[in-house]
DNA sequence: CCTCTGTCTTGATGTGTATCGAATCAGAGG
DNA sequence: CCTCTGATTCGATACACATCAAGACAGAGG
């Protein structure tokens, strides 16, 4: 458990949008493990399940009710979204709750956010 | 080539963020390819490459050069983000040109965007 | 201390994927 | 028609990953 994966500079400003400039090799590296554990239907279900839950958190015992498989296979998915730095896990008693990072996704977001930006053409 | 890939609703409205509803089971499953294709370090900068890009498009001869990978392995990841919906690829006599598909970034970062929601307790 | 429930870890298995070299295809220009 | 260059496809290989069953671990409550 550990709460304390982190594998990202949760601080960083980080980034303008991919779409304004190329983005350099090392953020590359540093954010792609992130959309790659948004890109598993069943992580990206539990990541919206977490990020929207009432009082910002969820027992992973309401979660896993949710899906047609096993604890193990719910507990591996969360852990990679633990360890992409997009949850953190806390064990309180016998449950362990979930919480989502948004300062993360807002990056994400940011990263690929297109807005007013119009091609430098036309 | 084709340049009718598609698996993308391009015109479907898709999706409040994913902090304010749960997404339901068929749009994770819609999204996932798209955020699993950009969870590769060097499909996130070819994409950032092609979205960023002076006349909105690229030629392939100009994105291969800028990594240590053979030409096969650039072209396979550049498949790879057009059966995702992310770009759309055209030839003009011996070059092939790739452009983003903005309207689908815009729907990714929607999905992430976390804004000024709140989290519904505190 | 024992047991029960919830969660995670381990080990095994089948499938997917990143990468390359070789071969193929698509136009351009002799 | 031949050849040259740019891009993709094919085949092979090595590695990563989703999933499950079985086992281990963590508290709660006898």
């Amino acid at each position: 458990m550990s709460n304390q994966e982190v594998p990202f500079d949760a601080a960083a400003p980080c980034c303008p949008p991919l779409v304004q400039r190329r983005v350099s090799g090392e953020t590359a590296a540093a954010l792609a493990p992130a959309f790659k554990a948004l890109g598993d239907p069943v992580r990206l279900r539990l990541m919206s399940m977490i990020a929207s839950a009432e009082g910002g958190e969820v027992c992973v015992c309401d979660l896993t009710p949710e899906f047609d498989l096993t604890g193990p296979t719910i507990s591996h998915h969360l852990k990679t979204l633990r360890e992409a730095g997009l949850v953190d896990a806390q064990r309180r008693g016998t449950w362990v709750y979930y919480r989502a990072r948004r300062e993360v996704l807002r990056q994400l977001a940011g990263l690929l956010s297109v807005e007013s930006v119009p091609v430098s053409r036309v």
